[in-house]
DNA sequence: AAATCGGGGGA
DNA sequence: TCCCCAGATTT
């Protein structure tokens, strides 16, 4: 009957009735884009991930070219987007979508959470976008908005709280509008119960939300954890040998895994070029003619867990190197566009003055 | 339960 | 600077 959660339901569908934000995959049925679409706005902005969905909408229309394409090429496409696991379960998904389940999507709650990189949210997102079931998401959306309303004060980062929170959302799901649902608490939570200075003014639920009357917005959704950043000083060694460069795939246990990258470098601070010459690689450098040697300015980017310094020390070889480990192979320099790196590596590649400077 | 995985944007 | 974003996986 007339209880604070029925309220809150009818009240949140009556708000989006206009829709609030026109997202180009609102209106899709198909589960295979559905799926691309919450994969890349996991943890992403809507507008940050937009360009990157019509990418992908567009150079795999199928689940089967997907699943077709080779994972560097996957990984490419996805440059410059982050939590580059997430392109390399995707592609993992899609070919398992297309070998075990004959190419068809799975359509239960159950077997879509089976997919790779497809958790809680994703799997009630796609269940309920895609095929009507009622399944709550609980996103970072529905957190802040839940605990503001309702004055929930429990950690959402907490398997408590997490809990908590998800029995919640289930119970004001209304199973027959899952879809429509679920998207108008999004929407919500991104366009009136913002992070940061919420507008409250226009808010439809401003006389009943807790936080609202106790004046606990900017207080409300309590996070239990602190994040601690690192330094780190990495020295990339662009060796150019004739029409040749060395590249590396990243796969230690560590940032951009299988992404590409020059020869590396890291100390504990910026060194200068003779001492990174010296000490680099173990002296693979040694009895090799070098002809020219100069380094690029500091670049600096700034992760959620660390803040990395890189600086490009150039080189120019007349003798190949003795790669003792295979960790390095050499390819053509008009063929480095066609590699996935880092975004720091993706700034120094494209540093226009710098680039003409040195080709 | 805690640690990690990116990059962008707002305050 | 810090926090958050249509979170998931590993340890």
């Amino acid at each position: 009957m007339g209880t604070i959660h029925d309220f809150f339901t009818s009240q949140l569908l009556e708000w989006y009735k206009p829709t609030q934000r026109p997202l180009p995959w609102k209106s899709e049925k198909n589960p295979y884009y559905i799926w691309l679409s919450e994969i890349i706005l996991q943890q992403t902005r809507v507008e940050q991930g937009r360009a990157y969905y019509e990418k992908f909408k567009k150079n795999y229309p199928t689940v089967q070219d997907l699943a077709n394409a080779g994972e560097d090429q996957v990984l490419k496409n996805w440059q410059g987007l982050g939590y580059y696991s997430r392109a390399r379960n995707l592609h993992q998904a899609a070919k398992y979508i297309v070998s075990d389940l004959g190419g068809k999507f799975p359509a239960t709650h159950e077997d879509i959470l089976k997919l790779k990189g497809v958790g809680e949210y994703t799997a009630a997102a796609i269940a309920s976008f895609a095929y009507d079931l009622p399944f709550a998401v609980l996103d970072g959306n529905v957190f802040r908005v839940l605990s503001r309303f309702f004055g929930i004060k429990t950690p959402i980062d907490t398997g408590e709280g997490k809990k908590e929170f998800k029995k919640l959302a289930q119970k004001l799901l209304p199973p027959l509008e899952a879809a429509r649902y679920n998207q108008a608490i999004m929407d919500f939570g991104a366009t009136i119960c913002m992070p940061k200075k919420p507008k409250c003014v226009s808010c439809p639920f401003r006389s009943e939300c807790s936080a609202f009357i106790n004046k606990n917005i900017t207080f409300l959704p309590i996070k239990a954890k602190k994040t601690f950043k690192k330094e780190r000083f990495f020295h990339y060694l662009r060796l150019n040998i004739g029409d040749f460069v060395y590249l590396h795939k990243r796969s230690e246990k560590d940032i951009w895994q299988h992404l590409y990258e020059f020869p590396l470098y890291e100390a504990d601070r910026i060194l200068d070029v003779e001492t990174v010459k010296n000490k680099a690689f173990d002296g693979l450098l040694e009895g090799v003619n070098i002809v020219i040697k100069r380094q690029s300015k500091v670049y600096k980017q700034v992760l959620s867990h660390q803040k990395i310094s890189a600086i490009f020390m150039e080189f120019e070889l007349l003798d190949a190197l003795v790669d003792r480990n295979n960790n390095w192979i050499q390819i053509k320099k008009e063929r480095l566009k066609e590699y996935a790196f880092p975004k720091i590596i993706d700034l120094y590649l494209n540093d226009n003055s710098l680039y003409l400077n040195l080709f």
